[in-house]
DNA sequence: TGTAATTCCTACCAAATTGGTAGTATAATA
DNA sequence: TATTATACTACCAATTTGGTAGGAATTACA
């Protein structure tokens, strides 16, 4: 039951980006990076994954870099989440593809889905500009 | 973001408990096993936390097995996982071992921690006898 | 036009966790 | 004393986690 961390690390990224969204231009990696202690390679890989979401833009080249396409308080930390981490699924057996055989009688999967459902809502009635 | 098998299944065991409460004798973890198709060496494992955290009784031998300690309203949902997964917690920054050197100014600790409320609390407003 | 700085992309890898299996010891009962 | 069940301990393969490494593509600027 953990949150790994490229959904904490993504969630950093995006804290920082935040922070920083009234200057409109573009902020590195590595400025992130040397920020907050975390390997810069690392965040590359957890960034491609931001940009493939499209949750933020980014440009190439000497004073490239990334910034937010929209305000801090459209961001629900839901879709950060998501886009790092793959979509709240906290077992496997309330997935379309599970081969549980029990999957349709089972009296426990209820519960598997409203869990999933309450920690959906959690972070989706945050947004990014409650955290900063 | 899963719970593993060892909390379904734990649950998986509980429910099973709980439906045969009312004949108050040991339950063979051999007739859990068959009866769910999970592999009665695994469930033996997962047993003896339940054991260990004494929220179930248990007799060796040839009339044995294991039953419930309390009524199933009795148990909350909580007690079961924590005792199977070990305690709730999202991320590690939270808990006290962390080395994490920004734990103490971090701004995103708190929604780890908000998180494990909401779900501690979704656990434990759930009983046994809500899931039969 | 060249070079420095940055994102983009792919492959690799060690350590930890997950989801078990196997074997044996111990206890209770018929 | 044989059978049936839990109790305990060690092992193991597959997957996931949390990275690292190296280079290619793109852009700004001297």
């Amino acid at each position: 039951m953990k949150i790994s961390t490229k959904g904490r690390y993504a969630l950093i990224i995006m804290v920082y980006l935040a922070r920083n969204y009234e200057k409109d231009d573009f902020i590195t990696l590595k400025e992130i990076s040397e920020s907050e202690n975390i390997s810069l390679k690392y965040l590359e890989r957890i960034m491609a994954m931001l940009t493939k979401a499209k949750l933020v833009s980014t440009q190439r080249g000497s004073t490239g870099g990334y910034k937010l396409i929209k305000k801090p308080e459209n961001y629900t930390i839901l879709e950060i989440i998501e886009a790092s981490e793959g979509p709240i699924n906290t077992v496997e057996c309330t997935e379309g593809h599970s081969t549980c055989p029990k999957k349709n009688t089972c009296t426990s999967k209820k519960i598997w889905c409203e869990l999933n459902s309450t920690i959906d809502s959690f972070f989706e009635n945050k947004t990014l500009k409650d955290l900063i």
